[in-house]
DNA sequence: GTAAAGCCTCCCCTGCGGTGGAAGGTCAAG
DNA sequence: CTTGACCTTCCACCGCAGGGGAGGCTTTAC
């Protein structure tokens, strides 16, 4: 099968499947004596595994990771349930940052209505934000 | 005021003003005969602001335009609240993917703990991650 | 006078997951 | 024999918000 072939029984592109090459998560394949890549059914599955890890939330290098640990010890069980238990506590976090940021956003938002423009302070840009406003979080990343 | 002195005051570094500079946040100072920029105090209101509009979400491009709109047709009062609209409505809209996210992950790691090791289909790399999922989502982007 | 800060511009690097294009090889059909 | 689809490698780029460091001025302190 070459890579045109798979790419479309993936759902991705041969452009995507030779970066996943290069990234690790899918050994090189075999190649025609033309130079072409010559893949079997095994690179499929390995490929709708990544989609499932990735809809999991891992990143290609956790992947890659989990990977290189099955093919090291065995059944990386362990190994990926410990990931995803980081994983969970991770968006915990984050959904909380979140629900912050939204709170004061809506703060923000709220206070624009109430607010009367013509009354806008000509030093600063915009008196709905408050330049001085010592409870601002730092800008928060959303890694 | 040099740009050392700014970026003490504003909490920032020298280098981030100047990228304030080029992406258009922060208006080009006037500059001293040596050629070094030389700011007042404007120039610390503004950051402020920046920081201030960081914090509530808003990316330097929307700041910029946010700049943009007041210089053009006054306070952007409208514009801001506009878009903090769209901003409460963004993260409300991520949060729940990444509930959903978690919710997923959270089965999976519980699926860990209730699988045997040595059941490990030699086929896929793992069989926690489930690679056939049906209900896989489209890779849960976290940008 | 001289050394140390401080400032200037310029270009490259980061992480993440790819995408786009150029220049060229290969294979099947007409 | 040529066309077109497919494949190869390599190099560059996207967004985002900066950071690192080179090589060269200017200002300040002793």
């Amino acid at each position: 099968m070459r890579i045109g072939e798979l790419a479309t029984k993936a759902g991705l592109t041969a452009k995507t499947i030779r970066f996943y090459e290069t990234a690790g998560v899918l050994p090189e394949p075999e190649r025609q004596p033309s130079g072409y890549r010559d893949y079997n059914g095994s690179a499929l599955a390995r490929l709708r595994f990544v989609k499932a890890a990735q809809a999991a939330g891992l990143t290609l290098a956790e992947i890659r990771q989990v990977i290189a640990v099955r093919d090291l010890s065995g059944p990386p069980c362990r190994h990926v349930a410990d990931l995803l238990d980081t994983h969970a506590a991770d968006l915990d976090r984050r959904i909380a940052e979140l629900a912050a940021l939204r709170d004061d956003v809506q703060r923000l938002r709220d206070r624009a209505k109430s607010l009367d423009p013509s009354r806008c302070d000509d030093t600063a840009v915009c008196h709905v934000i408050p330049a001085d406003d010592p409870a601002a979080h730092p800008p928060a990343r959303i890694p």
